[in-house]
DNA sequence: GCACAGACT
DNA sequence: TACTAGTCTGTGC
DNA sequence: TACCAGAAC
DNA sequence: TACTGTTCTGGTA
């Protein structure tokens, strides 16, 4: 039950004309429903970032990136216009076979929960300094915000946000430098206690986590009710799945159970953390959990159910930008005719158009997303998910001073080495990625014969292609 | 109706034993049972064809080609063992959807041909050269067969033989050196033909013409009876098909009609040929009616029906070899365990554990051949099909003489320049091939920024990548 | 492999 | 004044 | 893009 | 003695 803040954000009033262009408006996206209180006072707050964004050689990037965008778009549809009656009707045809064959083999005995905390970095940095509680905090600095707790959030001050643009929305916010040692701790704690319940539970990163439950359930139900996960945990490591199941756990009572045993994890949670809350989603696959995840935060559990019904009256009305995977340009390549974002019912009803806009693949993810199941048609990758990269860089400014460049360049690979070092890393393939002052992003790679990891040797191939031929 | 050569070859006896070793007789895949007689004495002819073979460097290339297939074949069966339960259940049900699907669409109201010229090349020089009709006959040279007339063929003479080998399974075989320009100039006599009936006709090679017969159909239905494309020829070229259809014609009456088509259509071919004869398939698309051409060659035509039953019981015995697209590599991949070749219906049956093995694409691939369905779940390229490479190349006696291996070079490109302007052709990656005394072959390319098509562009392109770097 | 865009936290 | 850092995926060439 | 392998005629 | 020449496709890096 959050206490209110001592300064109120401005009350919402419909903004009338206003001096900052629509299209820059357009771009920036911090406004939206996601997290946070919605709509206390929408239009001010985009008149402050578009104020203070209006001329940036930012805003001119996004601009830039945004009329990309937008031929592509415009070129995928003459695309659509000129296919025949054939390619379309097969299209369709074929949509119709996945869509049939998915909806029959949907499967109500799994039971999938994503874990997520609240506000991460800054409850944890709030629960450090309890003086914080009830003012608006952002972590992160003048540059950038990594999060903000959910006070500064009624202001409009959001992840991704400049500091100065949140100083902007909220004059009262503080800022506090991230630690990420903390984090890790914090992670780690947390962590512990999901491997209770799934010993193979996986990270989707420091605060949220992915487990399984459906031998845990079962495991529950057999040895009868009760709380604690404790003298299971040994048990679930060791062969194939659900050996020991015999209950007949499925849909409904399977979400009841589960909304018990997420109940009981979360507090566990906040119990070992001192007081950090999470938000959880319930369902029978991991992608309609993290969606439900979001429903009820902060601090708040949903469950999507297992019928067919079910899953589809939770999905069909959300904006499709809700889906993971799907990000502002597939929101504006989706996007209705009049350029008002989708519901996911849309992706649905215009999948065979899709087919013939994206490649198979895209095509295919993006229907079985909307219709509520994960991917992995295919391998779903039983292996153990080695990390594939590892990187460092630094946004420092402009300068065309190339000693100083090169010595920059020389930090980073020193960092980066270390790091490497301490993991146990090494790569093949070392890549040079620069940023202009005008946001372009460039990037120059080369791969060596034997893998790499000394801050020499990466430097020196990060140079190489610098060097150019033809 | 063919005259019996005047000297025979060989009755056939079972070979006892022999010097070659089998395993260089099992890479040699002459003696199959494509075109040609069959299995008149299979092992001298394998026999000859081993001794021959046995120590040259090209076998060797063999074998050690084999051997890697063998490698990779056996690290996909050893993929497929490891693969779990899960994956191995996904990937049934998968299948099961598909073939259902597939099924489910099959269409009987389609009416494809494919006809394609007896010995073409050899059937050219020998309708010129009439003296030559009962002898065995290849056009090519001592180095290599391009194809052979059905005498020579009666002494296992085939395509891709090289001469010499040719010549020891035949002392009496006459040689014919091809020309190429006659072989060009019968072709687009035979096509003139082919557009009356459909003009949207496409050539899969000189000799090879692949007809959608349906729009002719059904006109001659509604016309009545009677022989004759004639006047008909105009009316097909404009907008989408079957506008003027109306006539119910599916399954076998189409079937039934098309046999009469084809068969005017090979005889007009013939006419107009000065006696070439064609074999042709008739089916519900142009998969079925390419494997069905080869069914009655020479002179003859074979439908494979429209029903399921019709397809599938044409399709299901044939050996995988006989679907187009699946060569020496991927028989064996599907081989039986104790390496016989595999049936189509063995591609069926096995379909699931081929999904794990290939990508998808070549796994749906795999299955829709395989059930009688030619490609293009996809787009079927509406479009003209433009040419998308060209090229020139020579083979010579080993040497290491550069400067001999530069004007090589240099003549090969003069060709190439001089055939590209003469089709207003230009390219972007020039790419330089080269194969070693020991037939390896590599190959190095790079690509310009704007097309190129004078000769000595396309030496300087050539050469670049030789400077290596790194 | 290389370059780039998109996505997520 | 000021618009991140780290990891992964997909696509096209 | 670059390289390789397979396939077809 | 001698084992092609031309085009396309797909996979992998
Ligand atoms: N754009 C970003 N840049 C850098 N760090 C980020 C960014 N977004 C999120 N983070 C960090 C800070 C967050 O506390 C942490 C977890 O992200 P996320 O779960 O999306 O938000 P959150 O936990 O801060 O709030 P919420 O209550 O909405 O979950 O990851
Ligand atoms: N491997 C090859 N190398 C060069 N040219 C070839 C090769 N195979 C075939 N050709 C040429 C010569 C053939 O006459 C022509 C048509 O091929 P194809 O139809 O397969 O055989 P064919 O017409 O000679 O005999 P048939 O069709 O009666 O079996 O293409
Ligand atoms: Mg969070
Ligand atoms: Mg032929």
């Amino acid at each position: 039950m959050p206490r209110s803040p001592s300064p109120s954000p401005p009350a919402g009033q419909p903004s009338t004309a206003s001096d900052a262009g629509d299209a820059v408006k357009a771009i920036y996206v911090f406004a939206n429903e996601k997290g946070g209180m919605t709509d206390i006072n929408r239009g001010k707050i985009n008149e402050i970032i578009a104020q203070l964004s209006q001329s940036s050689a930012y805003t001119a990037k996004l601009l830039k990136s945004d009329r990309r965008v937008d031929e592509t778009v415009a070129l995928l549809q003459q695309k659509l216009q000129r296919s025949d009656e054939g390619a379309r009707r097969s299209a369709a045809a074929v949509v119709a076979r996945q869509v049939a064959a998915l909806e029959a083999s949907r499967r109500a005995d799994r039971c999938c929960a994503v874990i997520d905390f609240d506000m991460f970095y800054a409850a944890v940095e709030i629960r450090d300094r309890p003086e914080l509680a009830d003012k608006p905090v952002a972590v992160g600095g003048i540059g950038m915000i990594s999060t903000a707790n959910y006070v500064a959030r009624r202001w409009g001050v959001r992840s991704a946000m400049p500091g100065f643009i949140g100083q902007a929305l909220c004059r009262q916010l503080v800022f506090v430098r991230p630690d990420f040692a903390k984090y890790t701790a914090v992670a780690e704690v947390a962590r512990a206690i999901f491997r209770e319940y799934d010993p193979k539970m996986t990270a989707g990163s420091l605060d949220e986590a992915y487990l399984d439950l459906t031998d845990h359930l079962h495991k529950r139900a057999r040895d009868g009710g009760g709380g604690g996960a404790g003298d299971d945990s040994g048990d679930c490591d060791g062969g194939g799945e659900g050996e020991r199941r015999g209950t007949a756990l499925t849909g409904e009572a399977l979400g009841e159970l589960a909304g018990e045993v997420v109940g009981e994890i979360r507090a566990r949670v906040k119990e070992a953390t001192r007081g950090l809350t999470t938000s959880a989603g319930i369902g029978p696959n991991f992608l309609l959990a993290k969606i439900a995840a979001d429903v009820r935060k902060p601090d708040g559990q949903f469950c999507t159910g297992w019928s067919r019904e079910a899953v589809l009256s939770f999905l069909a009305p959300l904006p499709v930008r809700k889906v993971p995977g799907v990000g502002r340009v597939m929101e504006k390549a989706r996007a209705r005719k009049d350029g008002a974002a989708s519901a996911v019912c849309e992706l649905l009803s215009r999948a065979a158009e899709a087919r013939l806009l994206f490649t198979p693949g895209s095509a295919d993810s993006l229907l079985r997303k909307s219709l509520g199941w994960e991917e992995g048609g295919r391998e779903e990758a039983a292996g153990e998910a080695l990390q594939k990269g590892i990187s460092c860089e630094r946004t420092f400014r402009p300068t065309g001073d190339e000693a100083e460049l090169g010595e920059t360049l020389r930090r980073l690979c020193a960092s980066l080495a270390e790091e490497m070092a301490a993991r146990q890393l090494r790569g093949r393939t070392v890549t040079l990625k620069m940023k202009t002052s005008d946001f372009d992003l460039l990037t120059r790679d080369s791969s060596a014969a034997r893998p790499v990891g000394a801050a020499e040797e990466l430097q020196a191939r990060a140079v190489m292609p610098l060097t150019v031929a033809d």
